[in-house]
DNA sequence: ATAACCTCCGTACCGCGATACGGAGTCAAG
DNA sequence: CTTGACTCCGTATCGCGGTACGGAGGTTAT
């Protein structure tokens, strides 16, 4: 039985030991009931914090992660697949944003280096001061 | 000269007012120095919160926006495009990180939905359960 | 001139995701 | 059996980008 302190387990998975604190008040694991004073945690508890960092890599926030810890539990694949679609709906709108600043900057870049004279086409742009 | 209050400047530029004080506060606007008790706003001031919107569209945070704002007036172009560049690197790494969320969510989402036994591929994942 | 609305200013609060602090208790090694 | 490292727990603080509140005073339309 691999039983971990709660140093150990943070540095297994990778985080902070005050960051498993603040899950375990966030709700996102529980706090082992153990016997004596200093808890114990194991194997599944590594999986858990392992969850929660792969989901937030997804771009879940703590709280859609809650839910999906919870699902975890209770197979509801229909609700699993709902937030997956919307947070795949979101990548897809962030996505276009931040193609459209690459866009807009690379093109601005691009401009303010290879020009000579006048304002810095860059700040012009952002100014909304005419410029071409 | 068009004069206006914190009210029209806020909506005219598309923000709150309160969200021109917190400019303000931030050093990002200046409070001008009225001549009586309500201050006075002009387009200077409008294309300054456009500014702020338009940078804050293409990536930049409010404290990066200051340097720009600063750099305005000092026309270092240099310094400009070494922003500029960092900030095309890290919606570089933004957007690279969103496309693996995102091939990695459209890929289990098919899995989950056209799979019918065993466990939510979706939930496997985060876990790290073993699911091929 | 009075009601309705706006401005000014400080301060507090929100959500998010953590991180830090500090005192008391616990545990293992020397 | 002491020392040093770790744990527990509450509470505070951070950075970000705002939003909200409330009272005193200014302004405007009727």
């Amino acid at each position: 039985m691999p039983s971990l302190t709660i140093a150990r387990l943070a540095t297994t998975a990778g985080v902070g030991v005050e960051t498993v604190r603040f899950y375990q008040r966030k709700g996102l694991m529980a706090v082992p009931a153990s016997s004596g004073a200093v808890r114990h945690y194991d194997e599944a508890d590594v999986q858990r914090l392992r969850f929660i960092r792969a989901a937030q890599r997804a771009g879940f926030s703590l709280k859609e992660i809650a839910e999906l810890l919870a699902l975890d539990a209770s197979d509801d694949r229909a609700r699993v697949q709902a937030l997956t679609r919307t947070r795949l709906a979101a990548l897809d709108a962030e996505m276009a944003e931040l193609a459209a600043a690459k866009a807009m900057l690379s093109g601005l870049l691009s401009e303010c280096t290879s020009g000579k004279a006048g304002p810095c086409p860059i700040i012009a742009t952002f100014t909304g001061k005419a410029c071409h």
